[in-house]
DNA sequence: TAAAAATACTCCATAGGTATTTTAT
DNA sequence: ATAAAATACCTATGGAGTATTTTTA
């Protein structure tokens, strides 16, 4: 199972919608629909019934969605004590030897989708990971407020932990 | 980030090996091999340096050792809770309305790898979850003891939480 | 030299996208 | 009629395999 679909669980309890959870992740609607049903495979048990337009957690998926913020949580404490050391790591690095020499995108932001759910062509912004959500989906940022990225974006789809 | 993930990784530390933790996980060396690999380039950090043939956790691998336990662990919560609920579920529906009806199977093993390490055509065994390692890895298992094996196992890779 | 890890390939399941249909208010 | 979810279809990525090469004790 991927922590991302934990995320994307998590958020439509939350929302209570598909698609408001779609938007926040950024992500398309069909994305979540699919994660749910192959989710649900996957355990082998609802997690939603869908009572009329209302979504209603089972048993089962109140003991995914409760579970499922403290694995969350866990995972960004993972993150962040990580992203303290490589900061250290590049500190140092910076100080007593190549000052700001080498990778400093920090891995914040590393694989880019082929394409993104309304992208308009000829807007010159980056993919970012947003971290407002704990990291799991992705925020379109324009040309103008993208100062800290640094390197050449590849393509592909977004990293996640 | 995908859990199985976490679980080769942390069982390459406790056997400081990537070929024994493959044979504990049941899966090939170079899986073990790109599963690093892929780890390191999602988290932007070495997680493993190889001082000759012995194995050394950076300060970043440790932390994903460290933390990796407990989500491990967690998943392990959330994976027995899911069982219960389900092994209720289904007793109610055994003893009010359909005894013995429908998937019998419980999820325990659901898809199946296409090819083996190490398989033999002829041989009638199934591929299972091995409980040893938590569930993550698949366990070959001969014919003749996979008497709790119901239902008809699709092609595909195995199914992990 | 022998054992372990890395690499090169192949295959196919899956995640994500767009476009469309179905369903429910 | 409108808004939300489901479905169909397509593509790219990644995970897993086998076979082989590189590395190191």
């Amino acid at each position: 199972m991927d922590i991302r679909t934990l995320r994307y669980f998590v958020e439509v309890i939350r929302q209570q919608s598909f698609t408001r959870a779609a938007a926040k992740l950024y992500v398309t609607q069909p994305t979540i629909s699919k994660m749910l049903k192959h989710l649900e495979e996957e355990l082998d048990c609802r997690l939603i019934v869908r009572e009329g337009r209302t979504l209603k957690m089972t048993d089962s998926g109140r003991a995914v969605y409760q579970r499922g913020l403290t694995i969350l949580n866990k995972f960004g404490q993972l993150q962040a004590e990580l992203e303290d050391i490589n900061a250290l790591r590049k500190g140092a690095a910076a100080a007593g030897y190549t000052p700001y020499g080498g990778d400093t995108n920090g891995g914040a932001y590393r694989r880019f989708p082929p394409a993104l759910p309304g992208y308009r062509a000829g807007d010159s912004g980056i993919w970012r990971r947003h971290h407002e959500t704990g990291g799991a989906g992705r925020r379109f940022v324009s040309g103008a407020d993208r100062a800290d990225c640094r390197g050449r974006p590849r393509a592909g789809r977004a990293a996640a932990i």
